[in-house]
DNA sequence: CCCCAGGAGACTC
DNA sequence: GAGTCTCATGGG
């Protein structure tokens, strides 16, 4: 698929492209983008952004938008041919049947810094609720942002964070994740983009000596803000999927080095074509 | 009252 | 190295 671009003022036209943004902002993947009406109003990169489906493409509004076509087509990971996937999926029915339902997924390529602070926050929490500690910690640490009368706020950098103790950030009712948050936070001098270094064993590791960070986080990590498409998440509900679908047994490396692309059509397949 | 949520850490054996 | 227990918070 050959994605062309056109761009207006503040505006970017993706014409002949598969990604359909319903399937990409609900995946999981990311928790800053919010549905209105039939648009998608979004913060990436201290800027509010406004996503609309439109036939074979989409539209992406925002302040300049047009003078950095090149980030956020690597944000959308345009370049990527996702269709090569079937042929990684066409021999487990069930991978087969999300991939079909799924395809118009695309794995965002999102900054390292906010993917570790959010998937901290995502443990043993919902969707919802991470939502909500997120946008509080933005509200407090954040630069307010606005366009055509939306405000927000930026992800908060490293620096911006002036938390000195686990009290400061009672507001954000993150539960037991705040001492992971703090401890996050004061490491200041910590370079996470320099993490592109390490292979996927490597920079496994790395984030495995963060507290508040696993096995599942780590994969998060790795798949969302590095782009290792390899890295397979598990939880509660890829497990179940595993279980009923796959077997006790399965290794997800089976699935080869997109399992993680993969591990997005069976989240969202699970989450939202099942009761 | 219970169970659950894009789990992890500490502890036990 | 594989099992348990506990860890806040809020929704159903």
């Amino acid at each position: 698929m050959r994605t062309t671009i056109e761009t207006k003022k503040d505006q970017i036209i993706f014409n002949n492209t598969d990604m359909i943004i319903d399937d990409t902002f609900n995946c999981g993947q990311c928790f800053r983008w919010n549905k209105s009406e039939d648009e998608y109003v979004g913060v990436v990169n201290s800027k509010i952004v406004i996503a609309k489906q439109i036939e074979n493409g989409f539209t992406l509004e925002g302040d300049h938008v047009d003078n950095d076509i090149d980030f956020w087509i690597n944000y959308f990971d345009l370049k990527f041919n996702y269709s090569i996937i079937e042929k990684d999926v066409i021999k487990y029915p069930y991978a087969y049947e999300s991939y079909i339902k799924g395809k118009g997924i695309h794995i965002l390529k999102q900054d390292p810094w906010e993917v570790i602070v959010s998937f901290i926050i995502s443990a043993n929490n919902n969707i919802g609720r991470i939502k909500g500690i997120i946008e509080k910690l933005c509200e407090r640490y954040g630069k307010e942002i606005r366009y055509k009368g939306i405000t927000s706020h930026s992800f908060p950098s490293v620096n911006d964070i002036t938390a000195a103790s686990v009290e400061d950030l009672q507001f954000l009712h993150s539960g037991y994740r705040d001492k992971y948050l703090l401890r996050l936070f004061n490491n200041k001098d910590m370079d996470f983009y320099s993490f592109n270094k390490y292979n996927d064993d490597e920079l496994c590791k790395e984030l495995l000596k963060i507290k508040g960070i696993g096995p599942k986080v780590a994969n998060c990590i790795m798949l969302f803000g590095f782009s290792r498409y390899s890295s397979f998440p598990k939880d509660v509900w890829i497990k179940r999927v595993i279980q009923e679908h796959f077997g006790n047994d399965f290794d997800e490396r089976e699935l080869g080095q997109y399992a993680g692309i993969i591990q997005q059509y069976l989240f969202h397949n699970a989450r939202n074509h099942s009761k």
